[in-house]
DNA sequence: ATATTTGCAAACGTTTTGCATAGTG
DNA sequence: CACTATGCAAAACGTTTGCAAATAT
């Protein structure tokens, strides 16, 4: 926490309560959060910023290197930069769960790179259906 | 075609022209085309119908299981429905391009359907990275 | 002191909706 | 004829921006 608080103040970041609040807010929840899940957990907090301010910060927080943003069936989540993982969305409730899992892409991603002359930086991969109660 | 005329016709759709163009832009084009690339195509045959009336008949073609609607870094695609296969995206350009692939998530698929109770229907993979030009 | 952060209001791009009219089966 | 498809205008939704005031360093 206090390194990330480093980093940010040596790349000319300032500490404020909602930058602490948001970092909080990460450090507690492991998989990806949506807009208002982030909101509700501030507003739990006590805090009430502004939407345009939770957009500003996400937005640093991610040029930080802190998190990063994933766009899954149309909505921004966003989630702590951290160990490789993919996704489960249901279909119908919505719910989206972490599978961990090896990075079984990485050989498919050099022959892609290769017949393609693509450089490959990342990949986005989420399972879609139903999950057990709504099955 | 005349297959999809019927199908659509038996579930009380109508043929339209502008139903008749859509299906066209559908066969010409193998990959995912944005919103924009769809309305040019219409015009181009000279078409020029309201946005509502295409997304209506991009709804429409979904349910009736012609084309598929895809969420890539937070816009829509639209796809005709056919052989399996995945995306990789220019960060710099936009470009998309397919890439096809067997389907080798299957035996991981069902690995996660086992594990975590979840019947997959379905999955997105987009890889990520640089073009041959922007890179 | 100065640059960053914040709230507010307004704009933006994409997609959806209600309603009246036109067109298909 | 009955019901679907269409155009139009307006709304909804998530996100971004410009600006002036507040705050961190």
């Amino acid at each position: 926490m206090d390194i990330i608080f480093d980093k940010i103040r040596e790349s000319g970041g300032r500490i404020t309560a909602i930058k602490k609040a948001l970092l909080e807010c990460f450090s507690e929840n492991h998989c990806i959060l949506s807009f208002k899940e982030i909101s509700g957990f501030l507003e739990k907090k006590n805090f009430k910023p502004n939407r345009s301010t939770i957009y500003r910060e996400l937005d640093l927080l991610r040029k930080f290197n802190v998190i990063e943003k994933k766009e899954i069936s149309g909505k921004s989540f966003y989630e702590k930069k951290g160990k490789h993982h993919h996704h489960i969305v249901c279909v119908k409730c919505k719910k989206i769960e972490p599978v961990l899992m090896d990075n079984f892409l990485e050989k498919i991603e050099k022959d892609i790179s290769r017949e393609k002359d693509f450089l490959i930086l990342n990949h986005n991969l989420e399972f879609i259906g139903k999950c057990k109660k709504c099955n």
